[in-house]
RNA sequence: GUGGCCGUAGCUCAGUUGGUUAGAGCGCUUGGUUGUGGCCCAAGAGGUCGGGGGUUCGAUCCCCCUCGGUCACCCCA
């Protein structure tokens, strides 16, 4: 055994996991491409003054969870630990407001974070996200949540539960903050040692509680919905009205607020059937001051991030895993040193016609090759031994129906492509 | 960062109430007479019993620490 393993939280991607990682991002680019949005890659690290000024001093992420190192030159920087800021970053670098607007974008990106890991929660996860760039009406924000829902439909993924809210802008939340303490104040007695904490630190998150003795406060707390201005509200009005006309059912959740400070107006995010542990597999929301704290202009913003582990997760649970990819179609098996040249070549020429070789050596018997040949699971072992090279044929085998036949090698390509070509082969 | 449970071959797991060379199934390699797979049979390779320290005549087994996994919390994807 090896003395070193992948670091805490961590893990290798081996070929077995690739098809279903596959199948999500592939399916996450057919539905960009159906949107309009343009793939961007930013840097695996950043300043880190960009997230702890984009994602909050305060919140979790910039306070315990990032992967920050002092490079030879002495600046402090970053692994990423989400998506978002980079991209608005990138728009602001690039002049992007002298694109055609709004900007649309879209990612896949691993996500560092240092957390305990756990049950879909790990040190290196990636995402997919996207991000709209420079449009403030409502109805973009429903366009990014079809993005999202449509992936992990096109995926299979059923009894998805989109939940969806608003906290509106940072006045609004101010007096909802209010609302929510003159609320809780008076029964401060009665909560739980955590929320007791939060009414100092945080009272938003009073609404996160999970003990069962603070349920029914938070049922009969107040909804930041009812604190909105009344360009916050319209603006909620246009996201519903957006997600009605585009068929997708959601439901107000009033006690959804999300950890990271930059989120104004919309946030959602997204469970699946199964409840439990870390069971949100996309989240997002409206960031319209994220560009203005990281020193750019005004610039609205609205976007998601899904957790590909997660929905992973997810397709596994639900039997929804792709199958292992084609293997190749033939097996070269050389029986002897002699004829290895001879398979080495065949074998560039098959390739060269385009049909996948897996090449043999010689050394093995056979049976060894054959059973090679077997659990590599290709169509057909081509067999070239000493007989066959003094008459210049090969063995063609079918490993389906055990048939054999000698084809002059010259030929080989050929009656390959001849078989394949027929229903029968 | 907090707490519970767990850690024996690549994988899934036995095992020893502390006692000489630690086991199985699967997987892998090779073989079952002349050049032929899948089933079957056999042999082989593969383990510092997570790591370190302690108790003991002796520890994989008991104790402590540590690392890792897992579940819950926190938070998030």
């Amino acid at each position: 055994m090896s003395t070193f393993r992948t670091p805490r939280g961590t893990q290798d991607l081996l070929p077995d996991a690739r098809p279903g990682w596959d199948h999500v991002v592939s399916a996450f680019e057919r539905r960009c491409r159906l949107f309009g949005y343009d793939r961007i890659e930013t840097p695996t690290f950043e300043s880190t003054a960009l997230f702890a000024r984009a994602v909050g001093i305060d919140t979790d992420i910039v306070s315990k969870e990032m992967y920050s190192f002092d490079d030879r030159g002495g600046d402090s920087l970053t692994l990423r630990p989400e998506g978002t800021a980079s991209v608005v970053r990138a728009y602001n670098q690039h002049g992007m407001k002298n694109w055609s607007q709004p900007v649309r974008l879209y990612y896949v990106t691993p996500i560092y974070r240092y957390d305990r890991p756990q049950a879909g929660r790990l040190r290196q996860h990636h995402q997919i996200g996207a991000e709209v760039l420079g449009e403030a009406d409502g109805h973009v924000d429903a366009e990014v949540i079809a993005l999202t829902w449509g992936v992990l439909g096109d995926l299979g993924l059923a009894d998805l539960q989109l939940n969806l809210n608003s906290i509106g802008d940072p006045d609004d939340r101010a007096a909802y903050r209010e609302a929510l303490l003159a609320y809780y104040r008076p029964l401060e007695d009665q909560l739980c040692r955590d929320c007791r904490t939060r009414l100092e630190s945080n009272p938003l998150r009073l609404l996160d509680c999970k003990e069962a003795s603070c349920q029914p406060h938070k049922a009969a707390a107040p909804h930041s919905i009812d604190h909105l201005s009344a360009e916050a509200a319209a603006h909620f009005e246009q996201v519903k009205a957006g997600l009605e006309a585009l068929g997708i059912p959601f439901k107000v959740d009033h006690l959804l607020v999300r950890g990271l400070d930059y989120y104004t107006r919309t946030v959602f995010e997204i469970w699946p059937a199964t409840v439990g542990g870390q069971t949100t597999i996309a989240g997002g929301g409206r960031y319209d001051l994220l560009s203005e704290f990281i020193g750019g202009d005004p610039l609205p913003g609205v976007g998601f991030g899904c957790g590909i582990e997660r929905v992973l997760l997810n397709l596994e649970a639900a039997g929804l895993l792709p199958p292992p990819p084609t293997r190749p179609t033939v097996y070269i098996a050389p029986l002897s040193e002699a004829a290895q040249p001879t398979a080495t070549g065949l074998a560039g020429r098959l390739r060269a016609a385009g049909i996948a070789v897996l090449s043999g050596y010689r050394g093995a018997s056979p049976r060894s090759h054959l059973r090679r040949a077997n659990t590599a699971g290709v169509r057909y072992a081509a067999i070239l031994g000493d007989r066959e090279l003094e008459s210049g044929r090969v063995a063609l085998r079918d490993m389906l129906s055990g048939l054999q036949e000698d084809v002059a090698l010259n030929d080989l390509i050929a009656e390959i492509a001849k078989r394949s070509a027929s229903p029968s082969g």
